[in-house]
DNA sequence: GGCTAGACTTGGTTCCAGAAAC
DNA sequence: GTTTCTGGAACCAAGTCTAGCC
């Protein structure tokens, strides 16, 4: 295993939080049933907001605006050429940005280094400008360490400055943190604005490095309803809008500078509002269920068509169903060069008539969302493996395998099938259903709650090797695992020992049989041994509506 | 039918508090 | 008491999908 994961430097998520789409699922094989509350006392019942009118009141404090920035003190310099030079407050700020990242792999990528260099240029003083012409020659380093010595100073704190941090904290969750919506206190997701800093794009990001600006309350629009108490901006400022818009979810936007595309202070996954939305997610992929065997059939009978567009659709929707990819949008340049379904390449497949002893394998090999490679050998049937050979039949590796369809298209079929069926509703039916049918094979009544638990995690794994979920290795892998072999060997020991004494208290039983010798537990598992308080505030439709027989 | 903007979801990374280990 | 580890929460980038325009 540990090999494996060397190999591909990244782990497979075991973990119930990301595995979200199977976890309604799973919160009610395990659910203890006691717990359970009576439908009528639930506020899903209490009416679901329209497809259109997301609500009909909505109140609440406006963002929380990140503190102003505090210039160095004076024994602080930045050197440009071996020479200290005191810079303005802007640009000072900006070089604050870079110095407190000196130590992370960002900063060593040429792509990073310039976009920041040019952005930091731009706001740069005149003088400024004219003196400090190549980033080589800054010298960061005395800024870097002020932070990392602030940053010890934090973590040195007392407990009783950290209990003044904390009080200030909550102080600053409960003025901000919740909204009145349809008369609930709901809490708000993210609302804290951004702040300002360098943009962190992921894999071969074109736009990394550069400068995440500071959202002043003059680019922000507030949503709120009209006869509601309408937030007030910071003192001196003002908002950019103040709209009454109860077709959206979202209580503040602003345009984020990077891409130009709007961001969204919206409410927690908690929240009723998004909780229904979640609901009406599954309930999707339940009926999806229903309707399966009918589009598999359809999308078989597509490989043969006459028309092009027609089997590629075919094909197309065959992966996504199969192998749960993402649709795969069109993407601009200025963006990581990643792909999904839809807008796979020729270069991405290789196609193995025979391969390890299997017919008509595809070996996938691309970079998927947020830049994870997905790699993968799969047999497919022999009418794939031919449509596929005509597909990239004259053209180049750099061309698009279905040339002939886009996710718009193949939207649009798939909601001809089913209303309300796109892309990604297969990847959460067959999450859903791969947990579900884990489950089924890997529990037996007598377990433990021990081993019911390591069937969850086994189960999870399996939904997440399908939707190729992984994250980076943490630097202190190679420690953790050493420590946990070691840990693994000292159990082993302990249950050679164990055995032997069970050995010899079953002879003792029956020589001559206790009381105590005679127990044995039933379990059953508490739902928080599965899901933490986020998830079950999150999935709290899901156990209010369920219960132990639930089926997905 | 193609393009774009906008709204929303998904999910990987980072930070930090509290628990566990030393 | 100190250090290390871990899990949860917060953060925010990167997707999906729809509506509206031309």
């Amino acid at each position: 295993m540990k090999t494996c994961l060397r190999f591909i430097s990244r782990f497979i998520y075991i973990s119930a939080e990301r595995n979200k789409v199977a976890s309604f699922v799973s919160s009610v094989r395990y659910y203890n049933a006691a717990a359970a509350k009576t439908l009528s006392d639930c506020r899903w019942e209490e009416g679901k907001s329209s497809d259109t009118q997301k609500w009909s009141s909505l109140e609440h404090k406006g963002p929380y605006f990140p503190p102003e920035y505090e210039p160095l003190p004076d024994n602080i310099c930045f050197n440009y050429d071996g020479q200290p030079v005191k810079l303005s407050p802007v640009t000072e700020e900006i070089a604050t940005f870079y110095a407190k990242m000196l130590d992370h792999e960002y900063t060593s990528k040429e792509v990073f280094q310039n976009n920041f260099f040019c952005d930091w240029r731009e706001e740069m003083t005149k003088e400024e400008r004219k003196l400090i012409k190549t980033l080589s020659k800054c010298d960061f380093s005395q800024i870097h360490k002020y932070f990392v010595e602030k940053s010890e100073e934090r973590k040195n704190m007392t407990k009783e400055e950290k209990q003044v941090l904390k009080e200030e904290a909550s102080r600053l969750m409960e003025e901000y943190g919740y909204c009145l919506l349809d008369g609930h206190r709901e809490k708000i997701g993210n609302f804290k604005l951004e702040p300002p800093g360098l943009f962190r794009g992921r894999g071969e990001h074109p736009k990394m490095g550069k400068l995440k600006k500071r959202i002043q309350p003059e680019d922000v629009t507030i949503n709120c309803s009209q006869d509601s108490k309408i937030p007030a901006p910071p003192a001196g400022h003002r908002w950019k809008r103040v709209q009454h818009d109860n077709t959206v979810t979202w209580l503040a936007s602003w345009l984020e500078n990077i891409h130009g595309r709007p961001k969204y202070i919206m409410l927690n996954p908690s929240s009723k509002l998004k909780g229904e939305k979640d609901w009406q997610k599954y309930e999707t992929a339940r009926r999806l269920k229903m309707k399966v065997d009918s589009i598999r059939k359809q999308y078989r009978r597509d490989w043969t068509s006459r028309e092009m567009k027609i089997r590629q659709r075919g094909v197309a929707i065959y992966f996504i169903d199969k192998l749960a990819l993402r649709a795969g949008n069109e993407k601009d340049d200025e963006s990581a060069d990643t792909v999904g379904c839809c807008s796979l390449r020729v270069e991405h497949i290789t196609l193995h008539r025979r391969l390890d002893a299997q017919e008509h394998v595809v070996e996938f090999d691309f970079l998927g969302k947020d830049s994870i490679r997905y790699y993968n050998k799969v047999p497919v049937e022999k009418q794939v493996f031919k449509n596929l050979k005509l597909f990239i039949k004259h053209k180049d590796p750099e061309d698009d395998l279905f040339d002939r369809i886009t996710t718009v298209k193949l939207n649009k079929t798939l909601n001809e099938s089913m209303p309300g069926l796109t892309a990604k509703v297969f990847r959460t039916f067959n999450a859903s259903t791969t947990l579900q049918d884990q489950l089924n094979k890997l529990t037996t009544e007598g377990m433990t709650v021990e081993e019911k638990i390591l069937s969850y995690n086994r189960a999870n794994r399996a939904v997440a090797i399908l939707c190729n979920h992984q994250r980076a290795a943490p630097k202190t892998f190679e420690r953790s695992m050493q420590l946990l072999q070691e840990k693994i060997q000292k159990k082993k020991e302990q249950i050679e020992e164990a055995k032997k004494e069970l050995k010899e208290a079953k002879k003792a039983h029956k020589d001559a049989p206790s009381d105590k010798s005679k127990k044995c537990k039933k379990h059953q598992v508490p739902i928080e041994k599965i899901y933490n308080k986020t998830q079950r505030d999150k999935f709290a439709w899901a156990i209010d509506m369920t219960d132990e027989n639930f089926q997905f």
